[in-house]
DNA sequence: GTCTATACCTTGATAGAC
DNA sequence: GTCTATCAAGGTATAGAC
């Protein structure tokens, strides 16, 4: 069910049980918590399987978080500029994108929190789709300020506001809790027009 | 000035070096990739010296946490309860908050992030201490519906957002950042308020 | 592509002198 | 209360057989 969160590849290649034993792993207790045998004994494997995948316990760390910021991308950018007014679409926005962070939240938690343990050159790849993320989100909001349909005094920190609420539930959600990913969607899309000073 | 976000005690004794120490290793590597050599290192002393003051690595991570949870609860508890109307209040609760969270973002980090690391014994115990500041959010929300100075359907669902914008301060603020903490308050007050159907 | 076995290193924590 | 020296455990990663 993680492989689906990040793309939807044809389930259970050596590689894919990989990432899923680690998303798993590194969602439950961090990367530098998570020791390769984790990993390995998660997906089924001998210590040494990993390195025949992977070159590092980091470079499996890097596939993941890159999956996952593509996937939380192209979620927010295909509803961003779909069809509908700014109102509507930012509604979907909100509600896909919260949503998200509960069904996917072990990915969504490496995506969030393990960011800072990126090396360096892989870090700037995956700040570039998260700057893209950003951007699709504020020009929507652009979209209804001009349109007259969002009243906003800062586009800027409304975005990040719109845009923390719904990763935080990363921070909350985990199963067995009392909010269910399907009425999250309903509840943070009515917060995001709330921001807006929009009418649903 | 780690030291001040915790409780403003007299500065510099070998334990308050050692938890600024700690609040800075653990902020920026998190606690498991922090060595306890480098939390020696950063307060001055050998490997060694941890132990005289501290009987595990874990028990740095306890007494800075839970310092760090009673701040906070003094904090929201105090703009919660003190003078004022709930509009008035809740203004200073999302201004505080959200202050305190860039402006001690070391401490701030190590409440929301590595929480999940304290041994369960210790967990339970900081646990009582997040419930106490829900409750007296939510309380706060209960007075001001009662009142009719706030619109909000869902009490506990808004009282989590609030919080949910004041925590992610901590991720994406550090030093250097556009946003400043004194412009964060009020930014932050407004916010809260509208999520509440208040008006300023 | 997977295994067993293992090298090499770092870590948390302790012993004992000062 | 702090140090130097050190231990035992467990970590990442590799070698080489199958």
């Amino acid at each position: 069910m993680t492989t689906g969160a990040l793309a939807g590849q044809a389930a259970s290649s050596t590689v894919e049980r990989l990432l899923d034993a680690a998303a798993g792993a590194f969602a439950d207790r961090g990367f530098h918590a998570t020791t390769t045998r984790d990993i390995a004994s998660r997906a089924g494997l001998s210590p040494a399987g990993v390195y025949v995948h992977f070159d590092s316990k980091e470079a499996v760390l890097y596939a993941l978080s890159r999956r996952g910021h593509e996937a939380a991308l192209d979620l927010v950018r295909g509803s961003a500029t779909g069809p509908g007014t700014p109102t509507e679409r930012v509604a979907r926005v909100m509600s896909g994108f919260a949503t998200w962070h509960a069904e996917h939240y072990e990915v969504a938690r490496v995506v969030q929190y393990e960011f800072p343990h990126l090396q360096p050159e892989h870090r700037d790849e995956v700040l570039t789709l998260r700057k893209d993320i950003d951007e699709a989100v504020r020009e929507l909001l652009e979209e209804g300020v001009a349109s007259g349909e969002f009243e906003v005094t800062d586009v800027r920190e409304t975005a990040l506001a719109l845009m923390s609420l719904c990763i935080d539930v990363a921070r909350w959600y985990s199963p067995g809790v009392r909010r269910t990913p399907d009425r999250i969607g309903p509840t943070y899309a009515s917060l995001g027009l709330r921001l807006l000073g929009a009418r649903a």
